[in-house]
Order: C-alpha cells, then sequence, then structure tokens
DNA sequence: TGACCAATGTGACTTAGGTCACTGAAGTGC
DNA sequence: GCACTTCAGTGACCTAAGTCACATTGGTCA
C-alpha cells in the first residue's frame, strides 16, 4: 500500500540526490504468503524493507516444533537479514511470510552509502534496540512465564474478538492445542473469556492482566 | 591490563585528532567485583568500553530465579547500555561485574562523532550482530534443549579440569543445583566425567557432545 | 441429507524439572 | 583434634507441560 518513503519516513531525510540513488538502485519484489525467504543461513540480498504483508521469524526446534521470535511489519526490518550484511554473523533462524508480501531490498553498497547520514543510522540502530529488546522479553517469557500467563498475554491487546483456532495461539506459543484448549477452558471457567469456534471473546480484560503478569 | 587500543583495535582506524579527543574525552573507572552496574532501566553513562574483568548480564525472573543472559569482556562492549544511547529503548536486565573491572565510558556526543567513522560503524554492528545471535541461542537452549543438554554443553569446552561448584553451573544454567547435581551424577556413571569436590574431570568429551546436541 | 473434515473437548498417562528436608563428606581455623 | 562451614548426595514428593487416543461438534458441499 504505502510507498517507501511513507513507511520509511526517515529515507526523507536524506539528500535529494541520495534519495534519487536510492529509488534508481532499489529492487522491489512480491512473494505470496508462506513463502521460505531465508532459513539457516542463506546468502543475504541486502537491507531488506517491508512495504505490505509481513514476516514470520521462526526458530526451529530438532524435534519440530517451533517457535515464533518475532514479526517484522512494514516499517520495520528484517535484522536477521541486515546484520549478516553489517557484523557478518550466521544467525540460523528461519524466515516466512505471513501473507502476500512486497519487500524491497537495497545493495549492500547503497545501504553503506545510507549509513553515513546521522538519521539514518539511528533508524538502524533504533531497529537493532528493538529487536534485542523483543528478544529478551522472548526469552523471559519462555524462560520464566507460566504457559496460562503465555496465553493471557497473548489474548490481551489483539482486541475484544480474537478469530482464531487453539493451533494458531498453541503455535504462537511453541506449545500444542491440547493445552491451549485445556487453558482457555480454565478461563472460560473464571468468566474471562467466552469461547466459540475459532473465536474468542474476551470478557475480563482486567483479569486476563492479572493473570499475565 | 591492555591498553584502550589494544582491545579495541578499530580505535587506530580513527583520524590522528579524533583519536586524541577520545583519549581526552573518555572516563575511566575501577569497579569491585560483584557490583550492580545497571539494573532495569538505568540512565546510561555513555558508550561503554571493558577493559578488564567482565560484566555479567542477568534477567531476573519473579520469584528471584535469575538466568544469565550473555557476558561482556574486554574487547567488547555492553549493547545493553549503549543501546539505550543509541536506540532509546528502555531493556530490563542486570548487568554485574564478574570480578574487578576497568571501565571506559565515551560520552554520547564523542560516541556519536566515532560513528562517522565506517570502520568504528562496522564494529559496532558488529557487537549487536554478536549479541542477537547470543540471544537467539539462548532462547533455543532455554526453549528447546533438556538440561542435560545445557549441561553437557557448559562443561564442553571449559578444559579437561574444571574448577567450578554444582552451585556455580546450575546458576549458568538458570537452574538449581539438585538438579546440577544429579544430572553429573548421571554423566559420572556413563564415564563421561570423574567428579571431585569443587572439581569436574572431563573424560569423554565425545560422549558429552553427543549428549549436548 | 449424509459424508466428510476441521476444530475442539477430554481423560489417562509420562516426563522433566523443581522443592524440601535431610545426611554425609571435605576442608578450615583455632 | 574439634567445631564450623561449605559442598555434595539423595529420596520423597509436586507441578507444569506434553503425549496419546479418543469422542464430539459444527460446518461444508456433493
Amino acid at each position: 500500500m504505502g510507498s517507501l518513503e511513507t513507511l520509511y519516513p526517515v529515507l526523507l531525510t536524506l539528500p535529494a540526490p541520495t534519495l534519487e540513488q536510492v529509488g534508481k538502485e532499489i529492487s522491489r519484489m512480491t512473494v505470496p504468503a508462506g513463502t521460505v525467504l531465508f532459513d539457516e543461513r542463506q546468502p543475504c540480498q541486502g537491507f531488506p524493507f517491508v512495504l505490505s504483508g509481513g514476516i514470520r521469524v521462526i526458530k526451529r526446534a530438532a524435534n519440530g516444533r517451533e517457535l515464533p521470535l518475532y514479526r517484522v511489519l512494514p516499517g520495520d526490518s528484517c535484522i536477521m537479514t541486515s546484520s549478516c550484511l553489517l557484523g557478518r554473523v550466521a544467525y540460523n533462524a528461519c524466515g516466512l511470510t505471513e501473507s502476500d508480501t512486497e519487500l524491497a531490498f537495497l545493495p549492500k553498497a547503497t545501504f553503506d552509502l545510507l549509513l553515513e547520514h546521522e538519521p539514518f543510522r539511528e533508524f538502524v540502530f533504533h531497529l537493532f534496540a528493538e529487536r534485542i529488546s523483543d528478544l529478551m522479553q522472548l526469552v523471559e517469557e519462555v524462560a520464566f512465564h507460566k504457559l496460562d500467563q503465555r496465553l493471557a498475554n497473548l489474548l490481551l491487546g489483539r482486541g475484544k474478538l480474537i478469530q482464531t483456532t487453539h493451533q494458531q495461539l498453541a503455535d504462537e506459543l511453541g506449545s500444542v492445542r491440547e493445552m491451549v484448549s485445556r487453558l482457555l477452558k480454565g478461563f472460560a471457567e473464571q468468566s474471562l473469556v467466552r469461547l466459540g469456534r475459532e473465536q474468542i471473546e474476551i470478557l475480563d480484560p482486567a483479569g486476563l492482566r492479572r493473570i499475565s503478569t
């Protein structure tokens, strides 16, 4: 939907010739939902901008279970990909498009050029800082929080009426459907939610929040 | 021990006047082992260099348990502190000196100046990338690996003869002493290690590696 | 309407990990 | 040598979470 400049207003702080160069050298692509964008150490094609859609970055376990690490939405950038560009460190995680996604890639040379500009640097650092913050949050969740807390937390901030299946919630938590069903049943018995087929109505956000902490 | 330039050779790539300015504006401090350097959202004093000693960055749980996130050793920098400088994101973790530690802080203004130089930028990006990599590794460990795997992994790469207590190992893993004792006993029964008071002798690294995967 | 399928509910069981409450063993200082 | 402390070993028990094997429910579509 939005143009590159609307989604990434930091680009507007660049000098006009630089911005023009960006426009010239950026390469766009559209990929359908469910595409694997990268997996355990793929060569990186440049600095990625997400224009629409979104990317789910997950970590796969040996036993097939998987855990979502974070999402990359329009306006963000996938540090995963970009930092192999920046820091020459190989990660092993896997990125999938959640829905049809438009991407734009900036070649490394152009990206380096942009980094000469303080506002753009700040933008990139901010992306890094946010990812680190997300990952720490995740470590905290996985290491210290029980599943009911994590589920309650997941339900909160998704609106009053959530359209989803138990399986999807389980995937989100890196758990299994049965656990989610049981916990939701417990929530329903406490009148925190009302359950329906493929939908959950939040009745008592405060109560959920109490559990989620 | 080492000078700033020896530990951070990237500084030598800076123009002489800049380097001189760094020397002038940097402030050094020495803190004893066990000092809390920062805790849930402290103001940051600048970009930190570690000259000797080391910092343990941990996450505290509500129940008092704690999990080490990563260490900052001489030559590294604590992204935690620095990225609140860079990305204006507040983290909540806690940093403690592991041993007597010499630190040097660069004021934000000087740090911004250094970022004008490509090699220094690269250095900083690399630090970020490594931390992210560490954190992902940690997520993987905590979410997917069993304690015996994690313990085996911890023992490996620490030399043939490890001087430590079970309690210290447990702290390292975010677990409890009893579990470590039990697991070590199991390892000993498989002749993977020989146990002694405050020491563990690795007998079969290959066997441990098999477990650790 | 009846076959079919995805989503959900549920009980029985297993496992990993943690907690508690001890006991014993090895060093340390006097 | 003896008191004291720290470290380690161990059994009994508890809990969260996952696994397995189903039964049920509601919707879709030929």
